[in-house]
DNA sequence: CCTACCGATCGGTAGG
DNA sequence: CCTACCGATCGGTAGG
């Protein structure tokens, strides 16, 4: 089932080719942008032709969305796929984060998050790219929240939690965690993200929602 | 005292120009980036030679240094000002931390917080508009752990706080409040950045750090 | 502050 | 997949 099997060597060279390129076009982004994503300055970081690269995608924006998609399954293979090894509840929860910081903090992509990049750069651009990186995003979100409401089922957390407020709690110490280590060259956002999500979860094992945690 | 009284009518008429081009290479830089704040893109803008803006600047490197220099001058007044009117302790810290809220929601910068934009762009490029943004962030950072730190002396926080790493709480959830709203065109954001830092505040004032929070 | 220009690079296309 | 080209725009400079 491998790509060189296939008989059709103009296809499989053509597959791989891409992917190679792929491969150096969602790290190229992480650093310069998906729009600092040039076909030439891609052509000559895989040492093609610009035809060439112009060729197997046909535009720019064709390129970027190429370029989400690839990072996409890059998220999934290495922080989702993980987590879903945990047994569902806090567990699982706990994995999905870790997974989430380590991604981040390995630097998968030299300019760490993939999605905290496209983020910042087309959330006030409108158009196709804006909206995939946007699908992604709300894909991480959900899926978040969907392990917290199973670590509600379960009866680690307190049934009074409100799972989304808590996704958007967690993700914004990952996110603070990922721009401040870039930003300062510093491992210390990744402690500081870690005892902040420590924090959460205790206080939502206890009490669920904040405004119930009064005296 | 206006600048419009000054003889040299040659200079003022400079440093009016220059003041009316950096209110539009801000706004455009929030938007397009930075990197995206083209010489000839932002003559246009402002109805001026190409030749009248290079000069104005003598590099795009000057010009994007001078756009972060006026940006942070905005934000001093917008979120930094305001709140020193407020007396020290709790109530300075929720003053600024609404008014920090009040900038990113009202789009005093089209693009949200101009800062949260240059940081995402230039935290993995290495050079002079990196250590700028770099340095205004870091000020802004400490002047929010001042804040607490004088909640904290004040008796309005838990003895117990550590400043600095509720300092990158309550800004992880600013951040993520301005990140969602540009991304997803919502006003929800706001309101869940709000209902977390009320409890972030609540916990720190009843016990301080977090993990002193375990019965 | 303007016009007019420089070489380099941009996205994209033609032809093979 | 390549070379060779298109018009447009980039940052920057010269001369006034």
């Amino acid at each position: 089932m491998d790509v060189m099997t296939v008989t059709d060597g103009r296809r499989a060279r053509g597959d791989v080719s891409r992917q190679a390129v792929m491969a150096v076009a969602v790290d190229l982004a992480t650093v310069n942008g998906l729009d600092g994503l040039s076909i030439g300055g891609l052509a000559s970081a895989v040492s093609m032709s610009k035809g060439g690269i112009a060729g197997l995608f046909g535009s720019k924006e064709e390129l970027q969305l190429a370029t989400v998609a690839a990072a996409a399954e890059i998220f999934q293979h290495t922080v989702i796929a993980p987590a879903l090894t945990a047994p569902a509840g806090l567990p699982r929860l706990r994995a999905l984060i870790e997974a989430w910081l380590d991604y981040s903090e390995s630097r998968v992509f030299p300019g760490g998050c993939f999605f905290a990049a496209a983020t910042a750069e087309y959330r006030s651009r409108p158009g196709p790219v804006r909206d995939a990186v946007a699908a992604n995003l709300l894909r991480w979100r959900t899926f978040l929240a969907e392990a917290i409401t199973r670590a509600i089922a379960a009866g680690d957390l307190a049934e009074s939690t409100d799972a989304t407020q808590l996704a958007f709690e967690i993700s914004a110490m990952l996110d603070a965690a990922n721009d401040q280590s870039l930003m300062f060259d510093s491992a210390a956002p990744y402690a500081r993200a870690r005892s902040a999500v420590d924090a959460l979860l205790e206080r939502a094992r206890r009490t669920g929602l904040a405004h119930r945690n009064e005296r």
